[in-house]
Order: C-alpha cells, then sequence, then structure tokens
DNA sequence: TCTGGGGTCCTAGGACCC
DNA sequence: TCTGGGGTCCTAGGACCC
C-alpha cells in the first residue's frame, strides 16, 4: 500500500505557521516578481480567486477582502518541507520526496489493519510539531492514493485521511471523480478522453488499452493499470541529483541592451554553475535563451535560443560564463524588449569521473582551487559576496516586496533550495 | 505598467552504421 | 519491372508534474 502525504496549500500554510494572525485570515503567495497568485489558503480559494491570476488584476479585491498577500519565500518553505520529512522518517521508512510539498511512502511492511492509524499518527505529528496541516491518502497504488488523497482534503468527513480498503470504495471514488483529476491527465488528454466519452476516472480505469496505448502512448497506459490496481510508476525523489539544472527570470522592467542582458546572463551562469558543482556534477552543454513578453502582439514578439557543446564537460563558472556570453551574442537582436532570459545545463555527468581532453588548454586543478573558495565565501557570507566582474552590480534581478522573514534559516542555505 | 520557475518522460523521424 | 534488413543515437516537440 502506497501512502500520500500532501501538505494543504503549502505555501501559505507555511506563511500562517510563523504569523498565526493569519490563522483565520485568506491567505495568498505571490511568483516571483510578485507577478502570479500560486498559492492560495481555502479562505482564498473560497473566494473565487484562482491558480496562477495575475496579481495587477486582482490586487484591489484581494484588499477589499482583507487578504493577506506574500512573495514567495522559498528557503523557508524548503525549511519547513525538510522538516516533514524528518518527522515522515521517524514514522515509516521507504519513503520518496515528491515535490516539495508532497511525499510518498510505501506502507507494505505494516499490517493492513494499522494503516488507518498510521495515517492519522501523520497528520496529527506534522501539525502538532511543525503546524502543517496534511493530507494523507493510502491506497494499493500510487495513483489511487492520489485520488484518496483527492478526496481526503475536500471532504470534511473524512478529517483529511482516507484509507481504500476494498474495491467497492475505490470503484465509488473513480465514478465520482473527473478524468481531468487523475494524476497524469493534463489539459490536453483530458480534452481528447472527454471527446472519446471518457469522463470519469471509472471510464478511464475500463477504457480499451491498445486505444489508451495508441493515442497517450506507455504513460497514458501506466495510468489505467494504476487505476486498476496494478503498481507501475516509480518516481524519483527530488533529492536525487539533477538531469538538467536552470535558472531563469522574468524582469521586472524589460531590458532593451546586450550589455544588460550580459549582466543577467552571467548571474543566471554563476547561479546554475553552484547548483551544479552542489550535486558535483559538470556539464556538456550550455544554452542560454531570451525572449520579450509572452503578452505583447506578433510584431515584437521574439524568442531564441543556442546551446553550445563544451569542447570538455565543466563545472567550472568562468569557463561556462564565457559560454553563455558567447551563446547569447549569437540570438540577441536589437531593438525587442526583452523580458525573460534564463540559462540551461544539459548533459551532466559525475564530476569525480570526467573525461579530459588532450587538447585541453585550461588549467583545471587551479580553477577548482578558485571556486572551491568562492563557494566557501559565498556560502559563509551571503550569495555574491564575491562575484564575477561581469555580473554587474545590480545583480537583483526580480523584486519581492511582501517578503516575509526567513523565520527558520540564514541566507547560506538558499544555494540548496529545490523547489 | 504589471502576467513564475523548474523539472521529467516518451515518441517520431532523421542521420548514420554494417 | 525489379531496389534488404537491422540496428543505434540524437533531437525536437509534446505531454505531464509540482
Amino acid at each position: 500500500m502506497h501512502a500520500l502525504i500532501d501538505i494543504n496549500n503549502f505555501y501559505a500554510s507555511c506563511e500562517r505557521v510563523f504569523n498565526p494572525v493569519l490563522r483565520n485570515q485568506p491567505v495568498v503567495v505571490l511568483s516571483n516578481n510578485d507577478g502570479c497568485i500560486i498559492a492560495r489558503s481555502s479562505e482564498a480559494k473560497a473566494l473565487g480567486i484562482k491558480m496562477g491570476a495575475a496579481y495587477f488584476e486582482h490586487e484591489k479585491f484581494l484588499k477589499e477582502n482583507n487578504v493577506a498577500v506574500y512573495s514567495s519565500n522559498y528557503p523557508l518553505y524548503a525549511d519547513m518541507s525538510d522538516r516533514m520529512v524528518k518527522i515522515l522518517n521517524e514514522i515509516t521508512d521507504d519513503i520518496t520526496i515528491y515535490s516539495i510539498d508532497e511525499v510518498f511512502a510505501d506502507l507494505s511492511s505494516h499490517h493492513p489493519s494499522d494503516l488507518e492509524d498510521i495515517a492519522h499518527e501523520i497528520k496529527d505529528k506534522l501539525l502538532k510539531y511543525i503546524g502543517l496541516p496534511v493530507s494523507v491518502g493510502v491506497a494499493p497504488t500510487k495513483t489511487l492514493a492520489k485520488v484518496a488523497n483527492y478526496y481526503a482534503k475536500r471532504y470534511k468527513k473524512f478529517s483529511n485521511v482516507l484509507v481504500f480498503k476494498d474495491d467497492e470504495t475505490i470503484k465509488e471514488a473513480l465514478l465520482l471523480i473527473d478524468v481531468g483529476e487523475v494524476w497524469g491527465i493534463g489539459r490536453q488528454f483530458k480534452k481528447f478522453l472527454k471527446g472519446n466519452g471518457i469522463k470519469s476516472a471509472l471510464d478511464l480505469r475500463d477504457a480499451n488499452e491498445t486505444f489508451i496505448r495508441k493515442h497517450m502512448t506507455v504513460t497514458g497506459l501506466r495510468t489505467v493499470k494504476e487505476l486498476k490496481g496494478y503498481s507501475c510508476i516509480s518516481v524519483d525523489s527530488i533529492r536525487e541529483d539533477r538531469k538538467n539544472i536552470t535558472h531563469s527570470r522574468t524582469f521586472k522592467t524589460a531590458i532593451t541592451n546586450i550589455t544588460e542582458l550580459k549582466k543577467a546572463t552571467a548571474t543566471f551562469t554563476v547561479r546554475v554553475s553552484e547548483k551544479l558543482r552542489f550535486q558535483k556534477s559538470a556539464a556538456n552543454i550550455i544554452g542560454v535563451f531570451i525572449e520579450t513578453s509572452r503578452f505583447n502582439n506578433k510584431k515584437y514578439k521574439y524568442k531564441n535560443s543556442k546551446v553550445i557543446n563544451l569542447p570538455v564537460p565543466s563545472d567550472n563558472t568562468f569557463e561556462l560564463i564565457k559560454y553563455a556570453v558567447k551563446a547569447l551574442e549569437t540570438i540577441y537582436v536589437n531593438g525587442f524588449q526583452y523580458k525573460k532570459a534564463g540559462v540551461m545545463l544539459f548533459g551532466l555527468q559525475d564530476s569525480a569521473n570526467m573525461q579530459y581532453s588532450i587538447f585541453d588548454t585550461y588549467d583545471r586543478p587551479k580553477y577548482k582551487n578558485a571556486l572551491t573558495v568562492l563557494d566557501k565565501i559565498n556560502i559563509k557570507m551571503g550569495r555574491d559576496t564575491v562575484r564575477y566582474a561581469i555580473q554587474g552590480h545590480n545583480t537583483k534581478i526580480s523584486i519581492q516586496e511582501r517578503l516575509s522573514p526567513r523565520y527558520t534559516t540564514s541566507w547560506n542555505q538558499i544555494i540548496d533550495v529545490k523547489t
């Protein structure tokens, strides 16, 4: 049996833990640049505020309804997530950290008659120890555990815990849930399935497997199998090493010249390199992208990206910045209002076993020592204490005007935030 | 004026190999 | 008139997740 433990309205709940005044007040949390609403307390949801809504369009409404508004405070959320994981590890082994606010636990080693008690223990301890409200769904597969969690969270009578014990309960639950709510069914497939008469999760479970395989690939077929009770989806923990690393930002004010764009690109490269060294990997490929606002008229729209294969896999910020700037220069076109840019690393491999080139002109051991020192200083003294000249001095790219304090961490933990 | 960020997996099709 | 068979690797694009 699998359990899905999911913190209710995670970001909003985190803000509440340290600010009890908010307990009975609607709360929303904004995306980077205070752009969109990305988390809502249940009271905020009840007011009809939609996920992903633009903040500037709702600012007045939020004020009128006494909604507390926060910029996203990732160091705080990441730390609360860590605490949740620690508590869960004490209750049960074999957990997989699926996202910042969701954990799967394999409860196969527990006796079936104990599952309900364990689920309640998880819920009670997380609330008591770290003040976070969670929902727990337990079922024979992860996909069904998601369904159980869906009901646990939404219907008061379950008090946030639901264990699927028999096939009849599962059948009823699947009948009453829209196919689009099933884990793995997104907007496109929902539309496709409904167009073919598959409306509920039960319809999907009982759909023709050849048909599903043909139109939804093996991924869709796995979902069907999981709904039938055959466990066949495995998930990697987000604590595993990443296969790609990206850092990108939307600019509050558009950038219109390459000098400023170079500064931003360099800073993004610094960020991805830090993450790269943190997981002890090296990259084979670096990519840069730039784009104008996606809300612009077609006429004023431009987006482009360039990837460069590195001669030797690298985790060296000095070197990576050079390639990033080179890539930027090949795609930059004068005359556009750039609203977003980013740097990506691909082809990551273990930096301990790197294959060097005999034509390599870089003194890698020397750089390695320098970077180790730089990382140490910046971890100890704060991000960008020592920076690269090309970054310039205004490295504050995004704006967060409504940030709560980092109640539980110092800035030196920023570097390993994964969301 | 203003609209987030970071990931994964799968497939089809092309290039190339013998 | 007729034109093999089997494989790998890479990439772009599309779907999904939080």
